[in-house]
DNA sequence: ATAATATTAGTAACGATTATTATTATGGTT
DNA sequence: AACCATAATAATAATCGTTACTAATATTAT
């Protein structure tokens, strides 16, 4: 997670963007959560510190600073994106039951990509994986 | 992928479904190509055999067919859904550039699993796993 | 045949995201 | 400090894949 001023501004400098206070806002919401909120979660939390942001802000800050490296987005299919503010890749655990979404501790093998590689024509530059199942609130006790 | 008419007309009527021609229709065109295609590809080629479908009716066939494990559906964040009708957990290789999606031959780690479960409280039941490249369509080729 | 149930086509509604636009803020230059 | 060029914003409208609704039709059981 990237939180020096210096490397933020100059990451937003080199694209010629500027680091307003909605874009600190919204990247202080996300690097002080161990969550990985969506966009309207990050809104909610956004609008009160700048009550009058609008929504379409928010999502065209995660778009820059996603593209400058500074958030990763994990979409989940049909329903809506999660942003998190480790851009590194990383695997993540999903509750099922209630959309909880944890990173998941124990790193798993990281020559994943180049395994594949063995096994395709296709140049692979980047991957997902991520484990779905029922977090500690939503299984099954041992009790029941 | 599971093609023998008796057990998918009993994987339909433990639901109480019932197979239609709207439903085998769809299913045939899910079997017959390795290609990952979305619901509209799937709608123009039942067409060509029930030209009044309905786009709707498409997508509650997909629903119904998933439902039943006769197909796995592959959701591509904020795009649109492909569907397979190798219901079986595999891991897949997408084209960045054309959105081709590509089965990955050969099998990888078979455990991942069981190590993500020693590293999270989770009860584990699924996961994912996707490469993203360019095809050799689109990845420059070494003449270039 | 009759009745109960499931399915369909057609269309409307939904909801997350993106685009548009007029206004405001920012940064550099004289 | 005034000026200009550029970027960003708030507010709103549009997009588009998907889902829901509904009246008509088909299927199955009685
Ligand atoms: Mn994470
Ligand atoms: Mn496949
Ligand atoms: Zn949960
Ligand atoms: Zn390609």
């Amino acid at each position: 997670m990237i939180t020096d001023q210096e490397e933020i501004s100059r990451r937003l400098d080199i694209k010629g963007y500027r680091l307003t206070k909605q874009r600190r806002a919204v990247l202080k919401v996300l690097q002080s959560t161990i969550s990985h909120p969506d966009a309207n979660s990050i809104y909610e939390k956004v609008r009160k510190e700048i009550p009058h942001v609008s929504l379409g802000t928010i999502y065209r800050t995660l778009g820059i600073l996603k593209e400058v490296g500074l958030l990763r987005e994990l979409d989940y299919g049909s329903s809506l994106s999660h942003y998190d503010a480790n851009a590194e890749n990383h695997p993540h655990i999903v509750c099922t039951n209630c959309g909880r979404i944890d990173d998941l501790q124990s790193p798993l093998p990281d020559n994943l990509e180049e395994q594949a590689s063995k096994a395709t024509d296709f140049l692979i530059t980047d991957h997902r994986l991520e484990f779905y199942g029922l977090c500690p609130h939503c299984r099954p006790s041992s009790a029941d």
